[in-house]
DNA sequence: CGCTAACCGAGACGGTACGTCAAGTCTTAAC
DNA sequence: GTTAAGACTTGACGTACCGTCTCGGTTAGCG
């Protein structure tokens, strides 16, 4: 049984340091000093440092948003974008999501499972365009897949990038094309 | 003077490594040993891994491809995003651009370096549009570096994500995605 | 806690480097390849080659000669004096004491250390001259500081200069010479 | 032909060296750099670290000191030793013999050199000592050598360990101690 | 008076060892 | 029987000098 105190300090210690530092700063041996705690405690319930830092970025999602319904794929997409582009706005997310994203690079066992939880994201958006497709707003033999990373890929270069600036304002913009882009020529 | 005996060989035993072992794999010891150099004519010439590597990726490419003019929107990109998928049919690019984007996220330093690389090839698709926009094929008011994200974002996310096949045959939907986004609402 | 084998592993190494290559062929590195041990455990208990070396000098000596105490200033000089001079008969000491005292020299910290423990040897010598002072056997105001300058002085400079042989054989006549200086010019 | 401005910036910038930062600060590369002079320049006319300083130390003291000859020990013996702890006032010197003595350890091949000059030094006294033993001022059977290392020992010890101070004050009690320890047991 | 040999600076080269860091594994003892 | 504590191996880091070496560019003095 995971002690609550040891878990919970462990993954506060774990986001005052993504804060703090960076995830370059996030050591398991900092976070078990910081957290008060032993290193193999650690190392007993994360089995790596993406996975603990994955699961410190969970923590600091909490509620899962439902899939956007709107109606419409425009409506949907505003309401999913605007969401993706607001994580922009906490530092800790930021620093998470670069931090993973560099260590599925680097560690093929962590790019296995960091690519299961992409997908689980993925989904969502794949779902709004099904729905969109079975409304007839999307060309015919659109690729979902290939259309999803048109809605997550600008968001993370600029993400992993940093050229500039991101945030909720985005969206609008990335919308506005991605319909666009997905409807196709409309007078053929 | 640098010499060119060193220095080719600590390129070709970067590549080696790139290739055989990935990224992470690449370490300046090795490529040090490989190489039948002293490490200490490594760090003389290059002041970190992803330098070394960001140098090792330039000599696999050589040519700079000269900027499109083909006269119209689709055909500049068609001619640009092909190129850019066709990074992917060779492993060690693929290797390093992942690895350096990796590299990236972890060490502040390396990211402005790298991000003045990733700026320099933004600034070739930037041409592009300002050509078409000049022409009237861009919706008024198009921002072109969104535009850009919007060319390198899902090249860069599925190179990094590896959740589905990168390759040439994209760049065909891409391209028309990108012209339909860009035009805009042509009859409102 | 330190761990009893790797630690006698890393001072018989260190002893065997000695005997071997002489102080300047016992490097950190080398002593953890020959005791199979990680250079960072030789790192956690001693923070300096000398640190080491002096501890394996004084693993190879264990016992503590006990200060003499015959009665008179000659049979106490004549004790510690020969037993002084026996560590000439055990190379390892020879070399391990002049590595020290050359780390001495070229390193203040360490120059600080040795010095304590230097100063442990001399006061054995300056209890035998104080209660040689009480029987009144020394000139009145004689610097015992000095007479014991007068005891180690030769016996250091003959074993780093290696001008001469040295060994027991010697204390006799150091020890007559020692007794008769020290006495001073008693009948005028 | 050696050019002498390059010898002598050589020798300044080592002796400079010698005294800002101790005998471990000076390394070849320091000198050459800071006399403005190439590496090699100091290699081609100095075989090593020790050799160098060597000269530079006897640079520093010039003009060689003639034998004493005051027709008494004790009059030979002060002059010379108040010379030879004259040298304590010397920073410069004080490093070099220190590094020096300290690199004869670590360096079997210098410490031949280094024997050499000390022999050199050694002999000044054992002429003087010849000279009072035919004046009948020696108990007989005196070994020279190890008279010798009575009068240098001290010297060098305290030199080396640093313990206390040092300086011509010392000669005077010195030679009082070597003298009578000489001269023999009184009533023989 | 011009040639040639030496000496010069600059600095690259292969090496060796340094001391540091964090990773991830393992053992021990206490609670 | 889970934990905390912390020692352990491993492997790479980046640094400092070492002593050797090649390279052109002066300079001197010999012929």
């Amino acid at each position: 049984m995971r002690s609550q105190d040891a878990s919970e300090a462990v993954l506060a210690a774990t986001a005052a340091l993504l804060e703090e530092a960076g995830y370059h700063g996030v050591t398991i041996e900092g976070v078990a000093k910081r957290a008060e705690v032993a290193k193999s405690t650690v190392y007993r319930w994360w089995k790596s440092k993406p996975a603990l830092v994955m699961d410190a970025y969970r923590h600091s999602v909490e509620q899962r948003m439902p899939t956007p319904d709107t109606g419409t794929l425009a409506g949907d997409l505003t309401l999913f974008t605007t969401e993706l582009y607001r994580i922009a706005e906490h530092p800790l997310r930021v620093r998470a999501l670069r931090g993973l994203m560099a260590e599925a690079q680097l560690d093929p066992a962590f790019a296995e499972e960091f690519r299961g939880w992409v997908e689980s994201r993925r989904t969502v958006v794949k779902e709004i365009l099904a729905r969109a497709a079975d409304r007839g707003e999307l060309a015919p033999g659109t690729d979902p897949d290939f259309a999803a990373d048109q809605v997550f890929g600008p968001f993370w270069y600029r993400l992993l990038v940093g050229h500039a600036d991101l945030g909720p304002a985005l969206a609008r913009d990335h919308v506005a094309q991605l319909v666009e882009g997905l409807r196709g020529r409309g007078t053929g």
